[in-house]
DNA sequence: TGTACATCAGTGAACGCGCGTTCACTGATGTAC
DNA sequence: TGTACATCAGTGAACGCGCGTTCACTGATGTAC
């Protein structure tokens, strides 16, 4: 494998086309992502992705699968170094939100209904998103095991955590709640902890 | 005011533009809406809809805007029918996530960064978004009077609540969550009924 | 070690497409006298 | 009541644009002998 830039043979131009495009969403939140943008900021010509990727499709499902990569890894962090179940409910959901915060576009892609009408055709893609929603059960579950809960209860429960941290998180990367910037993790940390609180 | 169907002079093109895009997204889920598109299904030609919108963004705001008139009834409807504090919220939630479910693109429109790109210009759309944060924040308000908590909870406790259903309205909306189309119901109950009965 | 050759990973020109928008226009309507 | 004319609300052709994608190609790499 040769890493050397502007190489004729690039060495690994699938791995950088993903992580350019993330890039791109970051510097631009709200435009369209286009094949030829990714490209050109690549520093490759429009027709070298499809090398890579059969088409537009796929280069957004690999984006979308780094990205719940990404997310997943955020809240591991956040899990590995805090104990007790409700603190660690809390830490996940403000990890969550920090992630959608920090790559907004990124968020939005991975949950868009564009890429919905498609995703279930990457596999890969498919088990990191749920691969989140695992995090999520498996937090609400150590909470709801302290007093004995049944199962139903956890499921509509974890549902309930994931909705508020999610509805949280594009309430305030769309703009819909606009707290003052210094504000905004003191509202974050208000809201997760009323939740995981809020458990029996 | 003319009223005849196929007339030169249409009589009220630009409701009839605005009720036509909302049924186009209705019936189109996920695809992109176009200006050409929504003169086409209204019968019009494409250079039509510039008599009564200045661009393709006017015409999005309107769009938006209606939606969040219809949202905003749909949720007064909930809660004319309903009493006790806590009982008003729960509905008020169910009737914010079925609007979602029944017009999902819509929805996603109402709420989307292409939209937030410029919707600071168009001060009746504003408005409107404005008014379904109020009766949020009025029913959380209701609950909280009735056992004194402060105004900085209220922000938060409202905050907590849209999110809820924000959050799972865009789950389900975007299948990040599946239940089984005969479960929905029970599931949107039991997880509104999770934060408005959670509350002090 | 050197050479021939298959394979791999790029390039660049070109395609058809649908888009938003403009422009000069035309048909319908309403008003003044 | 009838006519002239200004105004309003549409039409249809045309524009330039950037898009995803295809195609034949070319330069770089690795392997067999």
């Amino acid at each position: 494998m040769n890493t050397t830039k502007g190489a004729y043979h690039h060495g690994d131009l699938r791995r950088e086309l993903v992580a350019t495009a993330t890039d791109l969403l970051r510097r631009q939140d709200g435009g369209e992502l286009t094949l030829r943008a990714v490209a050109r900021a690549a520093g490759v010509s429009q027709t070298a992705p499809y090398r890579h990727f059969a088409d537009k499709n796929a280069l957004l499902a690999a984006i979308a699968e780094a990205g719940f990569a990404k997310l997943e890894s955020r809240c591991e962090g956040a899990l590995a170094t805090t104990v007790g179940s409700h603190n660690r409910l809390h830490q996940l959901g403000k990890a969550y939100v920090q992630f959608a915060l920090d790559e907004p576009a990124l968020f939005r892609l991975m949950f868009s209904a564009e890429l919905g009408q498609f995703k279930d055709q990457y596999s890969e893609l498919v088990a990191r998103g749920k691969q989140v929603h695992d995090m999520m059960r498996v937090a609400v579950e150590e909470i709801l095991a302290e007093s004995g809960e049944s199962a139903e209860e956890a499921f509509a429960a974890c549902v309930a955590a994931w909705s508020l941290v999610h509805g949280l998180a594009f309430l305030l990367i769309d703009r819909a709640i606009k707290p003052p910037p210094h504000e905004t993790e003191a509202l974050i940390d208000a809201v997760t902890r009323m939740f995981a609180t809020g458990l029996p």
